[in-house]
DNA sequence: AGAAATAAATTAACAGTGTTATTTTATTTT
DNA sequence: AAAATAAAATAACACTGTTAATTTATTTCT
């Protein structure tokens, strides 16, 4: 009994570490050129050791990216509670989760802009959507309070989030490309949107 | 001398016979798993002929994005030429940014979304400014006929950049989400941004 | 015309990939 | 201490993009 449970605590501990090294390892190096092999050079176990702990090397960036993304959701969560004001809640939540995106852009490449890996589309959608439901949460409050030109809250909370997903989208993955200030960029998409929606 | 140009010509032939074969194979089954080996069974030569043609894989990818997106900026720029209002110039080169993007997504999905391979993101990134390049000027357009909130041109163009981007990207790689009807969400897309930027 | 030069294409090979089956080593249970 | 089980490692497979060396075809020159 005992026994029983010091061994799963070391198998969730090895399974951790391999989340840890490949988590750095993939913002580090990109995805796609870290190897099995790297990953268990680090940990000290060969590379068939990680197939212990995980299907397939898919299967390790999903689980970085569940871990990641309920945190989104939670941050996303908290700040709906610091606001009444149902537009200054949506403000809030959409720079939220453009900065989200961009303190962490290769869990959001992997869930929202290139999910490539068609059989773990479904796990990885579901933890992009859990951030999109409270969206779509605030947009309802809006629309309750008349704030908003349609009343098609579905409507208007993808119209949302394409905007904000195509600015995050674009400043992560095209580095070299001349934008304007950071800030001021995302500021303005944000405040067009909102202005763009309002009665 | 005419041997010479015989020759040419079917080099030329056979390069764009390669690139023909390669971009049905990277729209029917993705640029990743379409293996150099492929193609070259299917244009009847050995897989290192290609490299005579291409320098490696992503040339070949980068060839066939240059010839798509001189069509896009050749769309855009007729479209441009067809109305008078600059609003509705706007709005029309936005609709045909989004559809190519759809009609195209492996492509686009190269140019805008993911492009990988670094070395070859200044041939990519410049393909895809032309196009916003003409949007820019439409923009300016626009300003200076007094429609626009901000005299910031560059600011104005790339928010809109962004939020026809984002949702070109997301109706492309996310086919299992329940979008609501695509040219419902992009007309929706499009307005919002419009009455968020006019004074 | 044939010989020399050049171009085009192929074969062989390398170092790397993700992954599976098999075998060895370590740990737990009887 | 023996048997059973779990953990880890080795060997191997089928693939990848790509380079170097070699063969085959075509063009040029005498």
């Amino acid at each position: 009994m005992v026994g029983r449970n010091r061994l799963q605590s070391d198998k969730d501990n090895l399974r951790q570490e391999i989340m840890d090294v490949a988590r750095e390892l993939f913002v580090a190096e990109g995805f796609r050129s870290v190897s099995m092999r790297k990953i268990a050079d680090r940990i000290g176990y060969s590379a068939t050791t990680i197939y212990l702990y995980f299907k397939d090397k898919n299967d390790i960036l999903a689980q970085i990216c569940r871990q990641t993304f309920e945190r989104l959701t939670e941050n996303i969560n908290a700040i709906y509670n610091l606001s009444d004001n149902p537009l200054e809640k949506l403000r809030s939540g959409m720079r939220e989760y453009v900065y989200f995106g961009l303190k962490n852009p290769s869990q959001y490449e992997l869930v929202f802009i290139a999910p490539l890996p068609l059989e773990f589309e479904p796990d990885g959608i579901n933890n992009g959507t859990a951030a999109f439901d409270t969206l779509r949460r605030v947009v309802g409050e809006c629309a309750a309070a008349g704030l908003l030109k349609s009343a098609d809250v579905e409507l208007t909370s993808q119209t949302l989030w394409a905007g904000i997903h195509g600015v995050t989208a674009l400043l992560i993955q095209h580095e070299g490309f001349p934008f304007v200030d950071r800030e001021k960029l995302i500021g303005s998409v944000i405040e067009t949107l909102i202005a763009g929606i309002r009665t």
